[in-house]
DNA sequence: TTGAAAGCGCTAACAC
DNA sequence: GTGTTAGCGCTTTCAA
């Protein structure tokens, strides 16, 4: 294995001035410059990692922890995976992946270590188990979704809300009166990260002011499960025009649905979904839809970590010898992304209601 | 942050006891050990990850690379991802997780650094620009695929040839006489890992050892391509009573499309997918299918990097000064995960040509 | 069964 | 603009 310091005697230089070529921490001269690098490739060298860390108290790494549960959709997670990855890449660092599996322990072991610098965690619930360790820990974390409580704490996510107040506000502007709401599973909305209900808080809102009248109803996703939701919501409302969907895995089952029944989208129906571009586009009828930002989300995950780390590196300007915390950064932060609508094939004028018009 | 020399003092010991407590590596009596156990959780002691890969020469990271592309079925990686991961964790290793964007620069900058101490590459293509990487690669590595030179590799790939002909298998069995194939995207085939070639082969060997007449055709899964593909098939082979899909995109449409053309399943026509389980079973009609056992995969995957792993520390008993390759091993390994079909609502006997029985 | 001490390879003062 | 050197926290001989 090649070492700093061979790489050193072989540009005859010192170690110290190897190490400021590769930090460029320190002016060098063009020649020595130039010298130090050539020898670095002669020689093939990589400072190894360990050493670095040990040395600097940085492991360049940052933790990125995944949900436990597979009931979330996962494509939007895996996006988001490989957005947190290539960011944090073009920043020089890498990423480790944690599983829900460990819990929160995973926080103590990774953070208690210095195996990461920093953490993002996935898929936070209202009531995480995982946030009083955070909000403890000495190292900067951001939370990509929103729990109940984020005081202390740096948020990224949509900004569902908004989100439902676009989808009711586009369908209102068509002339739609009736629009039903076919929403993710029952248990998403007791347990979970919310989103859920402030799309659906949204909606209710904008349509309210707006006079269009909302149902809403959960939906597991399977085939069966979106056969009886549509048909409770027609049964319950005969004069629903437009459907709004927020979960995925029921948009295929619904559009295969609602041509078996002969209601043609968008003339006898419209619909909008809340769901990533990908899925929109890739339906039997191109969707009207609010993206989910899945690669925004990744990549503002790791510039605003990133960020918190270098104010808690610039602060304690070395002296101050007082405080405990580190600077994990005691603000609270919440960044909501805006919603994107896109309007495609599936949206349209509300049919009028009989015959010619 | 605490040091082992501080839990050391706390305890009363020497810094190489905590140390051995720590790894187990000597016999230390219990009342020592007690002691030491005591100091750690009350001094909350977590050993320094830097300093530990910097001493042992070893992080205890395993390094999975994803594949750059996303035509993939991403459920598929997302589920080896986390296998690997659980599994990983098990043996007290953490997982950094490189995407395919640094190309096959990243395993030189990975292994160079000593971050990781073993690689894991999914998704792997037929002729892949890392392979030479890591054939030379010092530290031990697994492929998930099966490129189509293998040699000095260690290979984890679900054995897709026999796939082929246990579903080929399956329909003769029940009578089927014409079978039609619906694969990957023709550019599946072209540049890819093999496992299309694979399993089409299976079934070809199979069904003409049978009597079986087989019908392939490449589909890129969107509704329209789907809708093109049937009518071709039904066009060309009227007969057609069977259906194999390998193609996790192309089923729902597919199930749609026939529901649509009033073909029951499996009355008038059977389908086997290969897929995930939940891919399966989450679809109108419960499919008879093989699964990809995703989990199996990243799980082996783990488990074979690791006793390279090992081996290569075993070996070289301390001396024999010769070796220049520290023992990544150089033998071809490839273990093919045996397919396992369930049988499930969609496969039923082939209808009787005309009328009744 | 335990201690003492020599590094592991790098960074970052501190000197010049 | 460059060199010297003291650690970073741990593992692992060697010695007892």
């Amino acid at each position: 294995m090649v070492t700093l310091a061979e790489v050193a005697r072989h540009a005859g230089v010192s170690a110290s001035t190897v190490s400021y070529v590769l930090s460029g921490k320190r002016t060098i001269s063009t020649r020595t410059r130039e010298r130090v690098e050539k020898s670095i490739r002669e020689l093939g060298y990589h400072p190894n990692a360990g050493a670095r860390a040990l040395a600097s108290n940085k492991s360049n790494i940052i933790a990125l922890m995944m949900p436990l549960r597979t009931d979330m959709y996962v494509p939007v997670m895996m996006e988001i995976a490989i957005a947190v990855a290539t960011t944090a890449r073009e920043r020089g660092h890498d990423v480790l992946l944690l599983t829900g599996q460990e819990g929160p322990e995973a926080v103590r072991r990774v953070v208690g270590s210095g195996l990461a610098d920093a953490m993002i965690l996935m898929d936070v619930e209202l009531e995480d188990t995982r946030l009083s360790l955070v909000r403890e820990s000495p190292r900067p974390a951001v939370l990509i979704g929103l729990p109940a409580d984020p005081s202390e704490l740096t948020c990224v996510d949509l900004d569902f809300a908004a989100t439902g107040r676009l989808c009711a506000e586009h369908l209102a502007e068509l002339g739609h009166r009736d629009v039903a709401v076919v929403g993710e599973a029952a248990a998403v909305y007791e347990r979970r990260t919310g989103f859920a209900e402030r799309t659906l808080q949204g909606v209710r809102e904008r349509a309210a002011e707006l006079g269009v009248r909302v149902l809403h109803r959960p939906c597991d996703g399977s085939y069966e499960s979106t056969a009886g939701t549509l048909a409770r919501i027609f049964d319950e409302r005969p004069a629903t025009s437009a459907v709004i969907v927020q979960n995925e895995a029921a948009i295929g089952p619904m559009l295969s649905l609602l041509r078996q029944q002969g209601r043609a989208v968008p003339e006898d129906i419209s619909v909008i979904a809340v769901c990533p571009e990908q899925v929109a586009t890739q339906q039997s009828v191109a969707l009207t839809s609010v993206a989910i930002p899945a690669q925004e989300m990744g990549r503002r995950a790791v510039e605003l970590v990133m960020a918190k780390a270098g104010a808690a590196d610039g602060r304690a300007p070395t002296g101050a010898g007082a405080g405990a915390r580190a600077g994990a950064g005691t603000e609270t932060l919440i960044e909501l992304l805006p919603p994107q609508l896109t309007v495609r094939a599936s949206t349209g004028p509300a049919p009028t209601p009989t015959g010619a018009p």
